[in-house]
RNA sequence: CGCGGGGUGGAGCAGUCCGGUAGCUCGUCAGGCUCAUAACCUGAAGGUCGUUGGUUCAAAUCCAACCCCCGCAACCA
């Protein structure tokens, strides 16, 4: 049976609509789902909305609206969005169903059952639009004399009974977590920070309110509801069935991948494992904080007027522009940026004129010099070299993607489309139509080959553009995966099925930069 | 002493952990080709790797100090 792999974003919080931040989280998590199905691994891709607290439970009342309502059209947005971004995902998790909140409980009861929680009085500076308290050496006066939050918004003296985690417990088994999985929290930039905070000591953590009640009841305390995180990551368990001993469960947890925003890297490095110790639950095995999209290098936000509707991005550029230039062009981990003249500049470059036109030139030979048959010919030196070359390109692009190293992978890819364009040019197959017919059928054939390689090796990032290329090839739908790179025999199969190529349609236009965008 | 990220040819970046000819893409210039999406191929110019000092046979890379930029304002990932 297939190795499982089980992958998750976190997910999102629709207290507002979808931004490009969402899309990038999700697009790399689908490419990474798609790169280990391509491997032949059983993938089970998560991701879904976080509906609970005390924001949306506001936000539904200022709109006049239920909780319930308004999570229900705000997830929608998330679900049609994802939609719009070819996504994958096995599974929309929304953590408004009944089955999430058993789940949270059973998880609850576990910890309880470990002693691990206790009720107490919390009190402190509140600050009710931040949803947290501060320490009295964290306010500034106000103007007024009042006290504010390092946000600047008001905090009230509040006194509240709460559940407490004794995440003081944990420490130590945490930093032994983390120096025995160095890989456990990704990237190292991240661990370094997260390491540096536990290492100051934990304070146990109040994970109940009773200040409003849109969320998870407390299992036996009337009046409590679990704090967002509590409930929140639980989801991750959600989705498998926990607590039933379901073969989901038992196949696919522990998680193999978190792929989660560099801003949310402490509560799942820290409070989650934390939990699932409590709770005697295995631990996920790895974490990634990915970095932040800058829009041409400043943040986006609603005060700046920079904001950016991922829907339309995709509908300007086409979903695989949008797709590819976010995992080539940005250093996974680390922050990046984006503008409409980079994504036009980097998808026409690479995309269009370098491997939709190798592949447009490519077949068009085909169809028009070779009536579009395929045949069995001999390989020279050179055809053997290029096969290699392409092979060692596409061998990389698999192990830096295994590495979630996407930019350095398909900078590799690329190397391997210069190659074949070289290729072409030394060949001159115009050249030998006149001057030797059967050379040139063997380095058209020997181009098919690499084109359907290449073609495949970038289908995690581009699926729905490789496969229009990969049908036009006469590519079987059910042999795309990376264990035909090594078959052999699948283009004598199409030679014997009489397959011909058609005249070809491009399937990476050129793209031209909108003009508002140039305003 | 708040935390974090960053300063590398015109632009955008990689390389820095594990010192050893400074690499990639775009742009520019010159040439080639004409099969192809005015695309492709070849070559060239262009950088004292923020500053100063230190360690070393050798530093973009290690150490110290300093300068500058950008986030930490919830739409927040």
């Amino acid at each position: 049976m297939a190795e499982p792999y089980y992958i998750t974003t976190a997910i999102h919080y629709p207290n507002g609509k979808p931004h490009i931040g969402h899309a990038y989280e999700t697009i790399a998590a689908d490419v990474i789902a798609r790169f280990q199905r391509a491997r032949g691994r059983e993938v089970r891709f998560q991701t879904g909305t976080d509906e609970h607290g005390l924001k949306m439970a506001q936000k539904a009342r200022d709109l006049g609206v239920t909780p319930r309502e308004l999570c229900d059209e705000m997830s929608g947005y998330f679900k049609s969005l994802f939609d719009t971004l070819d996504i994958s995902y096995d599974n929309f998790i929304r953590t408004t169903e009944d089955r999430h909140h058993a789940a949270s409980q059973a998880l609850w009861q576990a910890m309880e059952a470990n002693g691990d929680l206790y009720l107490d009085r919390y009190e402190g500076w509140y600050s009710i639009r931040d949803e947290a308290y501060y320490d009295e050496s964290e306010l500034t006066d106000g103007e007024g004399g009042e006290k504010l939050s390092p946000q600047g918004t008001p905090v009230e003296w509040t006194v509240e009974e709460s559940w407490f985690f004794r995440l003081s417990h944990y420490a130590e088994p945490l930093l032994a977590l983390y120096r025995d999985n160095p890989d456990f929290i990704r990237p190292a930039s991240r661990r370094n920070e997260v390491v540096r905070f536990v290492e100051g000591g934990l304070r146990d953590l109040s994970v109940s309110r009773s200040s409003f009640d849109w969320g998870v009841h407390v299992p036996g305390a009337d009046g409590h509801v679990m704090y967002v995180w509590v409930d929140a990551l639980t989801n991750y368990l959600t989705g498998l069935g926990y607590p039933d001993e379901t073969d989901d469960f038992t196949r696919f947890w522990p998680a193999d991948l978190h792929l989660i925003g560099k801003d949310i890297v402490r509560f799942h490095a820290v409070y989650w494992p934390a939990f699932l110790m409590s709770a005697k639950v295995p631990l996920p095995r790895q974490v990634f904080g990915h970095g932040f999209l800058l829009n041409r290098g400043q943040k986006e936000s609603k005060s700046l007027g920079n904001t950016t509707d991922p829907v339309d991005l995709a509908d300007k550029f086409g979903v695989d522009p949008l797709r590819y230039f976010l995992m080539r062009e940005i250093a996974f981990g680390q922050d990046g940026s984006y503008s409409p003249e980079a994504i036009v500049t980097r998808t026409n470059a690479e995309l269009a004129n370098s491997f939709g036109n190798l592949a447009q030139r490519s077949l068009s030979m085909i169809s028009k010099n070779l009536d579009g048959k395929l045949s069995i010919t001999p390989e020279a030196d050179e055809d053997l070299a290029l096969l290699a070359a392409v092979d060692e390109g596409v061998a990389t692009l698999i192990e830096r993607f295994e590495d979630l190293d996407f930019s350095t992978g398909l900078d590799a890819w690329m190397k391997a489309v210069f190659a074949c364009n070289q290729y072409v040019d030394e060949m001159a197959p115009w050249a030998l139509r006149k001057s030797d017919p059967d050379r040139m059928t063997g380095v058209l054939m020997t181009l098919f080959k690499c084109v359907r390689k290449l073609a495949i090796a970038v289908r995690p990032v581009v699926p729905g553009s490789a496969d229009r290329l990969l049908d036009q090839m006469g590519v079987a739908a059910d042999a795309r995966d990376f264990g035909v790179l090594a078959d052999n025999t699948w283009f004598a199969g199409l030679v014997d099925a009489g397959f011909q190529v058609d005249k070809p349609i491009g399937v990476f236009p050129r793209l031209e930069l909108p003009e508002e965008a140039t305003a």
